[in-house]
RNA sequence: GGCGACGUGGCCAAGAGGCUAAGGCAAGGGUCUGCAAAACCCUGAUCAUGGGUUCAAAUCCCAUCGUCGCCUCCA
């Protein structure tokens, strides 16, 4: 397997620390405000890598963290007159309802930043024995200067960086760029007991804590948006790998941003969709479709016109696997092997695919070929039996990019045997060549969402 | 100002030195059908622009134009 590493901003070939097994941290949100549906971009894409590294036999280890305590979530629950850790229980509680609905596997532990703080207090006090990391009036602060290595995941420099630029720069901070670890509670807010009095961590150190707590001191794969390289994951770096002596993780996988009329989606500028408003409008597979159609290092844009060709394409892939036609009386031996053949190319593809750096546009279309294939058969006469074994690939390809296959459920049947009424009364007129009439019956029962399809065989019926 | 990504048919999007430039959506034509629908068949791009390297470039190099991201909280 090929991967990219934005470490070495190069293509690498996949190992493991421990043969068979993966270790995989991926940022969650910071749970101060509903998410949106570049949140859900960013899962999606981790709970497809993580589902294909479970095909190819891999033993995941999948640990996503929520960042329940920071300075927007005191704000936000100020405003609203809410205790900051209710506020985080809500939306991570909605948060996990969202990854339910997009079908996104459970990771392995979602620990929270709360929940850790002995493990936090544990590294910063690490970190500063080790000359790291100083303490001002009760904050700390990471000294970016002692770590020779910073940067080298951003690309930057620590002198190329214009700091202070567009922020004012804290006078007792060595140098502009040294991050805090720990800062000194304000009154009012929540704050933990700690060395340096009382406070609470800093918004980097929670990942490196709960990586080392999770995980161990290196991991296989650290991933997240690319928004959050600097200086998430530069700092994370900084803390973690100045903390252990050993590097920390070996591939750094990033996803490419969501994009609104042109621009990142993002809470700042308020272009945005949240997930919710989402599902209350369209499948929760459409958007999965969405990020299976483009590579998951390229920005993604969102528009109407591109979520309705994504919700086109799954019925596409859908239709492969109806049923026989009717009254279908087989194919060939040849026709068979046809069939055959495609699927042990759809299976060859698929995978040669996705091994290059999770290639899904390439996967998806070794799976529309096999539909085609499969339609095929069907329209020259394929039985169900012999439809079956490149029905039963199809569908577990398509489970392992998440996509169920299954049309939204319709829970009430009780119509049923309405519509069926109606398409045996539409069958005598047919009969009688009442052609007004029993087009009156399909259109207005289409105006209702049912849509009829007529075959030599007789008529179908389907919600639309 | 610094760092980085991208620009492929009407739309989305793979491909990253050399077989006919994948696949999906849309469109047009056809088969089937009473008409539809569904399905099937057929039809289209020389790869932002200009140079260069090479026997050979969408793929490498340079320049230009354009779009976007990061440098402040952000998936």
């Amino acid at each position: 397997m090929k991967v990219y590493n934005t470490l070495s901003r190069s293509i690498e070939e996949f190992t493991t620390l421990e043969p068979g097994k993966v270790s995989m941290y991926v940022c969650g949100p910071t749970v101060y405000a509903k998410a949106h549906i570049g949140h859900a971009m960013s899962a999606l894409v981790f709970d497809i890598i993580r589902r294909y590294f479970e095909f190819k036999g891999f033993d995941v280890r999948h640990v996503m963290n929520f960042t329940d305590v920071d300075d927007k979530i005191i704000l936000r629950a100020n405003e609203k007159g809410m205790d900051p850790f209710a506020l985080g229980e809500m939306y991570i509680r909605e948060f996990e309802e969202h990854l339910k609905a997009f079908n996104i596997l459970p990771a392995t532990v979602n620990p929270r930043a709360t929940r850790e703080m002995d493990q936090i207090i544990t590294m910063i006090s690490g970190l500063i024995e080790k000359g790291f990391a100083y303490p001002v009036d009760g904050d700390v602060y990471f000294r970016v200067t002692r770590d020779s290595a910073y940067g080298k995941l951003s690309g930057r420099r620590i002198d190329d960086m214009q700091s202070g630029y567009r922020i004012e720069v804290d006078e007792r901070k060595e140098h502009p760029m040294d991050f805090a670890l720990w800062k000194a509670a304000k009154p009012g807010e929540p704050a933990w007991d700690s060395p340096w009095g009382k406070g609470r961590p800093g918004w980097h150190i929670e990942c490196s804590a709960m990586n080392l707590n999770h995980l161990g001191e290196q991991i296989d794969i650290h991933g997240g948006g690319n928004d959050l390289i600097f200086p998430h994951h530069e700092n994370e770096i900084a803390q973690s790998e100045s903390f252990t002596g050993k590097q920390f993780a070996r591939y750094w996988i990033h996803n490419g941003m969501l994009q609104l009329s042109g621009e990142k989606m993002s809470k700042s500028i308020g272009n945005l969709v949240t997930i919710e408003e989402f599902l209350a409008n369209h499948p929760a597979d459409t958007l999965r479709m969405l990020v299976l159609n483009s590579g998951y290092r390229n920005p993604l844009s969102y528009s109407d016109d591109i979520l309705a060709q994504a919700e086109r394409a799954i019925d596409r892939l859908r239709s492969g696997l109806k049923p026989a036609l009717p009254g279908a009386s087989g194919i060939s031996p040849e026709g068979e092997k046809v069939l055959a053949n495609q699927a042990a190319a759809t299976e060859q593809g698929f995978i040669r695919s996705m091994d290059d750096d999770f290639n899904t546009s390439g996967a998806l279309a070794a799976l529309f070929e096999l539909v085609r294939v499969i339609n095929q058969a069907r329209a020259d006469g394929a039985t169900d039996e012999q439809l079956s074994t490149a029905q039963l690939l199809l569908r577990k390809l398509a489970g392992v990019l998440g996509l169920t296959l299954e049309k939204a459920e319709v829970s009430d049947h009780s119509v049923d045997s309405f519509v069926d009424l109606l398409i045996e009364i539409r069958k005598d007129l047919r009969a009688n060549k009442l052609w007004q009439l029993s087009d009156k019956v399909r259109d207005r029962l289409a105006e209702l969402g049912v849509v009829l399809e007529d075959s030599l065989e007789g008529t179908s019926w389907h919600w639309k």
